[in-house]
DNA sequence: TTGTACGCGTTATCAA
DNA sequence: TTGATAACGCGTACAA
């Protein structure tokens, strides 16, 4: 492949003029540029980025770390980002950690490896404190709120929007709340759990042990929890449920058994998922594509220079349907 | 930041040494590789990447195109490649290129930037003709069959998995049969179509234009499919419907309406979705991330040394569940 | 087993 | 407006 050094020697000019030329600089005659321009398209020749990175210190690439693209949540933030990063013209390099947190680490070591201009981390097993050791060797975006960090944040308010979700249900008459969680060990699982019990010690209702569900990732968790709620011996009036998916499992397999919604039981959903609009599920929407796109404008931002970390609050709003 | 050389001369050692220890090459004294490593860790030095990149003429980098990340289908298939690139340590450059044939191209310019190792392509606007211009510049790998090409492919049997379909809807018994297609002009469109009517010529059945719907893509698709055969002179008595999500809509729809399925219609799938288990859709599995596997399998066997083209059918099979 | 010196392809610097 | 040359940081042929 042709190099810059040829396309000089054949245009008959400088190496300093070809690069002028490739980057639009000023201070090159027209006669020139058209010289330069005519070699470059008969030797078709291109740029051989990684020197241009190796002496920018730029890559125009962001890395993004996900568990695992393939879950409505997690590809409509990607889908956000990935349209910021289009019109930017940067790079996305996605890298699916399935959690484990060697891997996450491998991605910022990207960072000091200048393999990439900065990271944004949708979810991650790591703790602030590691990350946090990081930010010295680029710029990282979290999409989570974990308090005063020397990193940018933007998120989703968990603890307002779950409990804006129970004191809607409160405001419908229920008074028999329960909810399923995701991942226990997720980091909103705790602020949620939190919510909840603040909520039930404010209205003075009793907590019931049984109505709180773990670990409903799939859709399948949703009917298994339906069975369980079928089985006990008291069971809650109305439920919020992460993640329309699991609410729309839950919903089918309730109806199934005969239990009609939202009469016998109030279902809340969350993400405003596709499945959700379907079946008619209230629900609450996050903002995730506007979650992505932001996490894209603060990095780039900092990519360009502005240094201080960020802190952006997402909004959100219960969208209801008929099951509630 | 420290480099090759500074460690070199701390430990002091030759910039060879230290490159051998980095790259785990024999030949090196354990004394030596001590005070490398000591040193290394001492300085908190990390290689450069870029300067790797330039000097060995690969990034460990593949490139992924497609329209969005944000469906069902391409999600799954990007899974399968990215845990294949996970266990291979390749990065996956994700680019969204809403089928917008100029985006599709700057992900090709990246093969002759050397800035990727390789591109597959899932989904492309693009021309076969247009791709394997790009062969020479390294090894790309589409997701669509495309007749005899310099590239490699791996791809889903259109033709014979909806043909499949089409005859075991038959041995169901059912001869008033129609279906929805995604994008009318997407690659596997005119496929099924064919199928189609080789089906209905082959069985002596009447072609109904009014059976063939396009431009199916959304979950809201499947419920104006439905009222559309409601109000039809003429009903078909069962469907087959590109996507679970699609046909998911266009059941609730007309169950909705006091349809009842499969009794009044009959209706059939495509790639095996959560919905669709959750709904008993009969459908159609179609190793979506298999196809993602096979294909970062293929591209990484091309980087390192394969040059023939490969073409990898992949198998697909009817679910049976309660739809049909 | 070790080290010297060159090359990868580009942009930045500075002088003209 | 142009160009010579240094610099980016690394891998590797070749010599020792």
């Amino acid at each position: 492949m042709a190099n810059i050094k040829e396309i000089a020697r054949i245009a008959g000019v400088s190496v300093t003029t070809v690069s002028r030329v490739l980057n639009n600089h000023p201070y090159v005659s027209k006669e020139k540029r058209a010289v330069v321009l005519k070699t470059i398209e008969q030797l078709n020749y291109t740029r051989n980025m990684n020197a241009v990175h190796l002496i920018t210190g730029r890559t125009g690439a962001v890395a993004v770390v996900l568990p695992s693209i393939n879950s409505f949540y997690f590809s409509v933030v990607v889908d956000g980002l990935a349209q910021a990063a289009l019109t930017e013209q940067y790079r996305l390099i996605l890298c699916q950690t399935n959690y484990v947190p060697e891997e996450e680490l491998k991605v910022l070591d990207m960072l000091r490896n200048k393999e990439i201009d900065g990271v944004v981390i949708v979810s991650t097993a790591l703790k602030p404190e590691t990350i946090e050791q990081y930010i010295t060797y680029g710029p990282i975006v979290a999409c989570q709120n974990s308090g005063e960090r020397q990193y940018s944040t933007v998120y989703i308010e968990h603890y307002a929007a779950f409990r804006h979700g129970l004191d809607y249900l409160y405001g419908k008459g229920h008074r028999r709340i329960g909810y399923c969680e995701g991942r226990q060990n997720g980091s909103s699982a705790s602020i949620r759990q939190n919510a909840f019990q603040n909520f039930l010690a404010e209205k003075g209702l009793r907590f019931e042990k049984e109505w709180m569900i773990f670990d409903c990732v799939r859709e399948e968790d949703g009917v298994e929890v339906a069975r369980k709620l079928l089985e006990m011996q008291s069971r809650p009036e109305a439920m919020i449920v992460s993640g329309d998916h699991v609410a729309a499992g839950l919903i089918i397999e309730a109806r199934k058994q005969g239990m009609s919604i939202p009469e016998e039981l109030a279902v809340m959903g969350f993400d405003n998922q596709p499945i959700g609009r379907l079946l008619g599920i209230t629900t609450i929407d996050n903002q995730l594509y506007q979650m992505g796109a932001a996490a894209f404008g603060i990095i780039y931002g900092h990519i360009n220079g502005s240094s201080l970390p960020v802190t952006r609050k997402l909004e959100y709003r219960i969208i209801e349907r008929s099951t509630v």
